[in-house]
DNA sequence: GTCTATAGGCTGATAGAC
DNA sequence: GTCTATCAGCCTATAGAC
C-alpha cells in the first residue's frame, strides 16, 4: 500500500518526467513530422509509432484515434503565432511593430517550419478541424490589429491600405520560407536555406512593407542591424 | 469495312469530340477537385471515377495509375502562371510588367483556385513529381527574370532589392488568396470572396511591390482603373 | 503500461465477360 | 470501350495476454 501510494504519486500525469509525459511528447513530435510530409491522410499512426520507437498499440493507447493525435498536434502549433501577432501594440511605433512581427514571423518559419506547413495543409484542406477557430477567436484578434492600423492611419503615421490585406500578404510572405522551402532552395541553388537567407528575406518584407505602406520611420534607435544582401 | 474505316477515322485519340477524349476531360477534372481537396494520399480512384461519373475501372482504363492521374492533372496546372511569368520583359516598363504580372496571377488564383491549391500541396510535400522540372526549366527561367530585376535598377528604374526574393513574396502573395481562401473569406466575413476582393488584392500587392522597390511611376497611360477599396 | 495478434474495412489495380 | 467482380495489401483501431 505505501509502496502503491508512491508510485501513483511520483507518476501522475501532469508530472514533466512521467512516462506517460515523456511518450506523449515523442507521439507528438514524431506526428509533427509525418503530418507535415505527408498530411492527414497520408500520414499513418504505424509511421508516427515507427518514429516515435514505439509499437502502434502503445500509441493508440496515448491517443485514441489519429485524429486526436492530430487535433494535440494543430493547437501546439498555433501558439507562437498567435503570441508574436498579439504583441502588435497601438501604442508602439509602427516600423518598430510591423518590423519585428515580420522578424518573428520569418524565424518561426526557419525554427518551426513543419508547424507551418501543418497549418498550410489544414488550410488548403477547407480547416477542417480549426474552421472554429477561425470564425471566433482569430476573427476576433485580427479584428483588433485591424483597428490599430486605421489608428495609425488616421494618425498619419502610415498610408490608408486595406488592413486586412496587409496581414494576408506578411502571413504569405513570412510562411513561404517554410511551406514552399523546396522550391525556395531550388531556385536559391541551395541545399537548405542559410541563417543569411531568412536575414535576407525577413529585411526585404520589411522594407517592401514599411516603404509600400508609407510608414514615417521612426526616430527613436532601433537595435536591428542592417540587411546583410545575400541574394 | 467501309463502316470500320468511318468509325477508327472518327475516333482518333487526337479527336477532339472521340469519347476518350471527352472521358480523359470528365476524368482530369474531376481528379483537380479530388487532388485539391483532399491531396495526393488522401484522394481515392474511387472517388474520381464518381465525380466523374464512371465507374472505378474505366478510370483506370485511361490512367492506368493514380499517380498517371496526378501527372496529368499537375502539367495542366502550370501552363497558365509559366505564360503570365514569361510575358515579364526588359524592354517593359517595370511598373507596367510588375503590374501586370501582379494583377493576372491574382486572377489565376480567383480562376483557377485548385490548380493553386494543388501546386501548393506539391511544395508542401517536398515536389516529389515536380523537383526535376523545379530544378532545370524553372531555374532558368528565374534566371531570366532575375537579370531583368537587375537590369532594371542599374538603370535607375527602381531600388537594388534581392531579386529572387521578390518573386518568392509576388507569388505567395497571390497564390494566398487560393490556398488560404478559407482564413481570407473567415477574416473578411465573406461566404467566397468577391470580384472585388481580388481587386483590392491585386490592387494592394501592386502598391506595396512597386512602392516597396521603389519603382519610378512610368509617364505612359496605363489603361489600368484605380483601386476601388472595398473592405 | 506494453505489445502481439487480428478484426474489419477500404484501397489501387486487374481479370475477363460483354 | 465498358463495367462487374475480385484480389492482395494496407489501414485504423481494438482485444486481451503479460
Amino acid at each position: 500500500m505505501t509502496k502503491h501510494a508512491r508510485v501513483s504519486e511520483t507518476s501522475r500525469h501532469g508530472d514533466a518526467h512521467s512516462v506517460r509525459m515523456r511518450n506523449n511528447i515523442k507521439i507528438l513530435s514524431a506526428a509533427e513530422e509525418v503530418f507535415a510530409e505527408k498530411g492527414f491522410d497520408g500520414a499513418t499512426t504505424q509511421e508516427i509509432a515507427d518514429r516515435a520507437g514505439l509499437p502502434k498499440a502503445n500509441v493508440h493507447y496515448y491517443f485514441r484515434t489519429k485524429k486526436d493525435i492530430y487535433l494535440a498536434v494543430m493547437s501546439s502549433i498555433m501558439a507562437p503565432w498567435l503570441e508574436a501577432f498579439q504583441a502588435i501594440s497601438a501604442e508602439d511605433d509602427p516600423t518598430e511593430a510591423l518590423g519585428n512581427y515580420i522578424r518573428r514571423k520569418v524565424m518561426l518559419s526557419k525554427e518551426r517550419p513543419l508547424a507551418s506547413r501543418i497549418f498550410a495543409n489544414e488550410m488548403i484542406r477547407g480547416a477542417p478541424v480549426l474552421s472554429e477557430f477561425l470564425n471566433s477567436d482569430l476573427n476576433d484578434w485580427v479584428d483588433e490589429k485591424v483597428g490599430i492600423l486605421r489608428q495609425w492611419a488616421k494618425r498619419g503615421k502610415m498610408d490608408p491600405i486595406p488592413p486586412h490585406h496587409l496581414f494576408f500578404v506578411i502571413w504569405a510572405a513570412t510562411q513561404t520560407y517554410a511551406d514552399f522551402e523546396v522550391q525556395v532552395c531550388s531556385i536559391l541553388r541551395r541545399d537548405r536555406l542559410t541563417s543569411g537567407d531568412f536575414d535576407t528575406a525577413a529585411d526585404f518584407i520589411t522594407t517592401l512593407v514599411l516603404k509600400g505602406c508609407g510608414v514615417r520611420p521612426s526616430d527613436q534607435k532601433t537595435g536591428r542591424r542592417s540587411a546583410k544582401r545575400t541574394t
